[in-house]
DNA sequence: AAGAATTATATGAAAATTCATGTTTCTTGC
DNA sequence: GCAAGAAACATGAATTTTCATATAATTCTT
């Protein structure tokens, strides 16, 4: 009487697809992120400095996709980077409507800072797990969001119990 | 020139691990999470309400780690559902500081509609995804939490270049 | 058994996020 | 070339979330 399976058939969430996701993403990411607060950013902050640095000067809507950022919200953290002086942003002389961030000296120092740590911490991550499915789970992740990106495009799947009477 | 790896070497991010974790986690969940909103639900109070049809009754706490939502938030979003009439909260006889979490028929009834949309809907996902690494998946995923779970207790592990000068 | 330490939850103020919508700048069709 | 529409960002108000800490109820110490 108080185990994690109280209930009488086998629990519901943890054998959840969508909870093992979650989970394991939140398990995985915990030491990394807090090193990344640490050295003064938030999740979402770096995660900007990490898309910049594979694409740096971007505009705001491609960065959002890139770092699963709603827009809106990505304005607001962007204009706080640039105060801090981590990014500036110029709008693109091509169409005025886009604004391109960029990565000013000081917030590429970080960034390149935080990616090699981040390879580090990827790296023993993997090999620790290595025994087990350490190497093909990548692959799978990738397969995984490339089918779920694809079906997505694809109507006419997934339904989910229309409750329509 | 606007491709998704701009620069010369190999992108960063979309072969990171973390951003593989939380991309899989944020593309699969999005359908399902869709359709939680559409029954009145944000997604933090789905997971509570699927958290409490495996352990109803359990105190807060617990709640918080089971359904990963962190503990004052928690507090929040139980109110609320008091308020709503999904959930009950008594304290616990034997521990006066405990508080105990119930479904109420109300909302028990709400949950196990939406756990049933939830498994039609994993078995969608896992089935369309066969042929690939479909059935693996959750073996790997639930591998890694515990591994991460286990390296957690045990220190000496993942430094994460300590930038001590 | 009193006080100290610990555990469980609640609370409040600051900050972040969401959602709908505003503004500006292109595009397109006619 | 101009009006209508679309695309890209920004903005504001309402709501959530966070973080530190308060409060309350146990357990531990000696």
């Amino acid at each position: 009487m108080s185990n994690s399976a109280d209930s009488p058939n086998p629990p519901f969430v943890p054998n959840y697809l969508l909870y093992l996701l979650a989970a394991a993403s939140e398990a995985a990411s915990e030491h990394f992120h807090a090193h990344v607060r640490t050295r003064g950013l938030r999740v979402p902050e770096w995660r900007v400095m990490a898309c910049l640095i594979d694409t740096d000067g971007s505009m705001v809507t491609e960065l959002a996709r890139y770092a699963m950022i709603e827009q809106s919200r990505l304005t607001k953290i962007i204009i706080q980077m640039d105060t801090r002086g981590l990014v500036t942003r110029r709008s693109d002389p091509k169409d005025g409507r886009r604004v391109r961030v960029f990565l000013t000296p000081q917030g590429r120092a970080l960034a390149d800072e935080l990616v090699a740590d981040a390879k580090i911490d990827e790296q023993e991550l993997l090999r620790s797990f290595q025994g087990g499915q350490g190497p093909e789970i990548k692959q799978t992740l990738r397969a995984l969001i490339e089918h779920l990106e694809f079906s997505q495009s694809e109507p006419a799947q997934r339904k989910t119990a229309d409750a329509e009477s």
